[in-house]
DNA sequence: AATGAATGAGTATTCATTCAT
DNA sequence: CATGAATGAATACTCATTCAT
């Protein structure tokens, strides 16, 4: 039992890292199955379909990002503390981001990808809702401020810095920057 | 003789659509050839290699992006301009940007690629730093504006807002206001 | 188990036929697959590349000339029933030749072809030198004897019939009178 | 005029070396018009087909092979003269007896080319008939001597000496002292 | 559960040849 | 004469998937 489970957590794991190093143009499964250290036929018991073993890497991936929202900080702290997580992780595990980009690419052609996804992101959006609305509320941002172009423009910064992680921090420091203090002389 | 220039455009028109609609993934000559209406052996007359037919698209791409930045106008009219009028061209001609995305995308595995890529960013990288130099100068910003972590984040949201063009404007517009005026209340 | 053995010994069976036939200018997998009675993509199963195949083949051509000296005989006679026993093989077998011939000129552009031809040939060779030596310790032939010219002239002999099946045998019997009655000490 | 003559010539050298270097499993037509510097569509206004083009360098090779028998000289020594002549010209030329073992074993699929090398060697061979048979005359050899199987043995060590050019001189003398020592009357 | 043999549709690419100019 | 565009049949090789064992 606890095999089958590694067997086909294996065969993710063998995927993402595929997908992430040479992306979607070149993923084959024998290499996969090759990687678990099966036989490529054996592949199809765990995953009928190449389509069932991306979507199996797709929950891999958005499971990796539990909202990491510190709810007890006020609003603009809480702003830069996940901004500067987010900025990290991309840091840090530079493939995730990567494969994210793939399967958001994807998304564009696979309506049930492109649902997988926006599931996932609903739940970031709500809480960077959140946020922006607290701010405004407890008078920290003007109640000018548009929160939805706020969040669009948080998340759309965040996907935008995932191809070049080198300078993922210093843009969401950036980012914040501009929202506590603003630019001007 | 204008035949043949015709005969090469409309293979890499075809290709262009092609990617936009199924990407790189799915790219596959024969339909290509098919699109211009010649036979696929043809196809190789034109260019001889597949990767010789994605270098033109890429070159068609980029050649669309002149540098549209009007250096009359004082350096924050000019972001705004700018970031209008990128935003604009994303809701406009999306496939244009979904093409530059998997461009970039296949750019990580293939260091031709990048490295037109590079060279193209070059100009619109400088461009920015003119402008925000120049804000810096003229104290339109403060002197302790970050102006390259500035220049990220502009490039960093104008490309991650490439996969959503129903927000790209909003967010083009909230990250202006953001440099213009700041947010606090 | 038997089946495997089976179908790559009949994939190497009518590849082997196909060069004796139609030769390297014209060997081409499909028909080889036919041949054995499966698809072509399966011929890859069992042979990834074409250079796989051909590798087989030439095993299985040179692996059929298994040293024939007869170590018993007097140099004289050996050397008799050598060039007798291979004109008789020429005769009988002459695609076996031809194939061999195809492989002499193929190695000359193959270097992996080349040794492996050497290697097979080598023991041949030392074979031949054995019986000449004895020859001339034996004073059976003169202590002038040019052992390795001679040596390669009986090769040379022997692969100069391989074209002319018809005329090994009266060959091979005149190089052999003329060393009986003219190299004697 | 002579502009045709020369572009022909040109082609034909062309694709002498060509065959010789990369034998006729390699033998494409554009690197001949290539290097003949013409388009290639432009050599089939020289060679309709292929096969014409091969033709001509079979008459090319082939007419540099003018009998050079020394009619003059006894027979020994014309047999020593010739043999030793052709080693040197396979020492010398290699490509040329190359080329020469490509035809033979295409000749073995292609009824004209193996009636082209037939003609040409039938004076080759009535020159060594006329050789060995004046010098049975002339008592220089044995009246057991085998005439035609004497021929014939010339010609397959000649032949079989091509691809071993080093060879080829040490075979030549050693198979002339045979001659010379061992068929005496 | 696991294998390896088998498939067939498909992939870029090649090449002799033809044809309009 | 000469060209280059065009063809179509062929070529080795690939890959997800299926099936018998």
């Amino acid at each position: 039992m606890a095999e089958q489970v590694d067997r086909r957590q294996a065969l993710v794991n063998a995927a993402f890292s595929a997908i992430a190093e040479r992306g979607f143009e070149g993923f084959r499964l024998r290499p996969i199955a090759a990687a678990a250290g099966i036989d490529h036929s054996t592949l199809h018991h765990y995953f009928p379909t190449k389509a069932d073993l991306i979507a199996a890497v797709l929950q891999h991936v958005t499971s990796q990002f539990e909202a990491t929202m510190h709810v007890a900080l006020e609003p603009a702290a809480r702003l830069r503390r996940h901004l500067g997580e987010i900025a990290a992780a991309v840091v840090e595990r530079p493939e995730l981001f990567i494969v994210l980009d793939e399967f958001d690419l994807r998304a564009r052609r696979d309506a049930s990808m492109a649902a997988t996804i926006k599931r996932d992101e609903q739940g970031w959006r709500d809480a960077l809702v959140a946020i922006f609305e607290e701010g405004v509320e407890q008078r920290i941002w003007s109640v000018d401020l548009d929160v939805n172009a706020s969040v669009e423009l948080v998340i759309a910064t965040l996907k935008g810095s995932r191809l070049r992680p080198e300078t993922a921090e210093a843009v969401a420091k950036q980012l914040c920057d501009l929202f506590s203090t603003g630019a001007r002389a």
